[in-house]
DNA sequence: TTATTATTGTTATAATATAACATTTTATAA
DNA sequence: TTATAAAATGTTATATTATAACAATAATAA
């Protein structure tokens, strides 16, 4: 499958490198640190890259947490719909890959009459191993 | 029905009236400047009376404006659940009250069999008066 | 080419939130 | 009721998250 990475300008790039290696959400100015030899010096080139990561779904913003993850969906439909799940316990992030869940909020009409375009949801409980502790 | 207002403490109670009274999200310096004449001068005073009152289910956290709204469910058992509507033209937001979706939401396994304590789900879209404009 | 759009670089500052410590009030139980 | 624990308050300082404003450069399209 074709990556997009080839798309994204040197900063976004940096940016979302660092992002898809680590195993967990980073904070803006943790990603600030870990890339100034790579020449990104102010939060701004930060921040700038990752709200176009955002804008194209490269990546979803943990609303809860300030914290920024690689998406891993497939799917570029769903691409700015997201939902987590976040361990209370030890903190592990993991993105929900359910189309069924997709499909149900994604034409939710609730008692508004809204037009979802998307939508963001955290689940927050114990995990699997939390709960055997 | 009884309230629970008179469980609050001074701060809480200034702090809950005020979000409870406005019509829109208020952000925790915005509530800061609106009750120092009542005698509340520091942040973290507006902050521990968030706190509280999220905690007991009195007021949600719009996670994705940092503003805060009163809950608009009797029902204490979903309080900390909650879901709204977001307008991305007016910036209306609407709690969704929507017994089957806290359901389904609540008993939701996954891929992951995280045992869900609460959740936070937030839909972005256009609402009915802003469609029709 | 030339105009337009996206991206970068940089400094300063705004907005959001907590740490740490001292004190006071309220609730609880001995 | 009195001691003691728990919750709430007050205060100063500071940490963390995010954007404004302006100048320059690179990429793309007309």
């Amino acid at each position: 499958m074709k990556q997009k990475n080839e798309l994204l300008s040197k900063n976004q790039q940096v940016v979302f490198e660092l992002i898809e290696k680590a195993n967990e959400p980073l904070k803006a100015y943790s990603i600030l640190s870990n890339v100034q030899k790579k020449g990104i010096k102010a939060p701004l080139q930060v921040y700038r890259a990752l709200n176009k990561l955002m804008e194209i779904g490269k990546i979803h913003k943990i609303e809860s947490k300030n914290a920024f993850v690689a998406c891993t969906n497939n799917s570029c439909k769903i691409s700015k719909a997201s939902a987590f799940y976040i361990c209370e316990t030890c903190e592990d992030i993991s993105e929900v890959n359910d189309s069924k869940l997709t499909k149900y909020l994604s034409s939710f009409k609730g008692n508004n009459d809204m037009k979802v375009n998307k939508y963001n949801l955290e689940f927050f409980g114990l995990c699997k191993n939390c709960r055997v502790r």
